[in-house]
DNA sequence: TGCTGCATGTCAGGATGCTGACATGTGGTC
DNA sequence: GACCACATGTCAGCATCCTGACATGCAGCA
């Protein structure tokens, strides 16, 4: 290995790429229910996991929380999620989706499908799976390089938690995933 | 299809994941040689095609072409690169690499190509290339679907344009490609 | 010749995301 | 109990990137 060299063959340049169309056409699916990608991103992890807090939810959506800061107040503002004013435990706040969020999150899942099955209407199953497998692995292999490792979303065998539990029994691998302070 | 249903087998999300990953990565690669991913992006872009206008710089690199405006910007007041007062023909303005721009590349570009290395180091050639297959696929599959169709990178069959000629004579299949106005 | 389409560069405004830093709550350890 | 590591929420500042809009230059066509 010395350098990138020819960029049209870098997987790389390609994953970019791909990554960068996908993000386009879910904005363009999305405009219509005036929905960011990231808001949209947060309502669907917060469907499959009602309860999450705003760092864990940032995790999971890969962006900081920081970030998710501002997305959580956009879309509470809209009436779609809930947060409540206080902690009931420790400092983390539990959101909710409201039944507004609820519905519109059932619309916007529904366009993203569409966009996804666009994407991958030319490969195979066979193909689809290992495309699946070998992102996870590229993520997974970026990661364990990194100081602070990721959001390590299913720790392996373990099969997705419920979420709500697991706000702070998951205390297991967390050095300040997915995204870094300092 | 109806929603997108679990997160954890959606590709869409895995490949967000990966992608997240990989700039992570790329971000801590080139943080010691003060350069963010896109401008890195530019300057190897740049290498490989030298004379390239900004705007197909912007394509090239994923981003809009007013976006590229304050990347070219800060590499030039580095010295990294050069960009003619007036245009020799048109309104495009070519950029050069200096020497320096040259250098850093050189540089930035092993770290890249390692961070690569990293992520692919779990995977047979025969998946690196199945990867890279399927990735271009998704790109090509998502922007046939936009009304404005994409960057076209390399027409289908012809290898590699070296950009300096390919300002003004590759016309065809332009409609606005990559990012969009309006 | 004038008109139209298209691409480029550029300005303005706003949304998003990141780094840095700090205070607070929890659990484990000495 | 005191201390320490860690995670969460939050504020401030900055970089990036987007949409929208406009003027300019080139090519094609009536």
């Amino acid at each position: 290995m010395q350098h990138v060299g020819n960029l049209a063959a870098s997987i790389g340049y390609a994953m970019k790429e791909a990554s960068a169309a996908l993000r386009g056409a879910m904005d363009d699916a999305l405009r219509p229910l005036e929905l960011s990608v990231p808001q949209y991103s947060s309502l669907e992890v917060l469907g499959q996991h009602p309860g999450l807090s705003a760092a864990e939810l940032a995790r999971r959506t890969f962006v900081t929380r920081q970030s998710m800061q501002g997305v959580l107040q956009g879309l509470a503002a809209r009436g779609l999620l809930t947060r409540p004013a206080a902690a009931p435990q420790g400092r983390a706040l539990p959101t909710e989706l409201t039944a507004d969020g609820r519905a519109l999150l059932r619309r916007a899942s529904r366009a993203v499908a569409e966009v996804e099955h666009r994407m991958l209407d030319g490969l195979s199953a066979d193909d689809q799976r290992r495309l699946h497998r070998d992102l996870v692995r590229c993520a997974e292999a970026l990661r364990s390089g990194r100081a602070r490792s990721g959001p390590a979303l299913t720790s392996p065998g373990e099969e997705e938690t419920p979420g709500r539990v697991a706000v702070f029994t998951r205390r297991a691998g967390h050095t300040e995933g997915g995204t870094r302070d300092h």
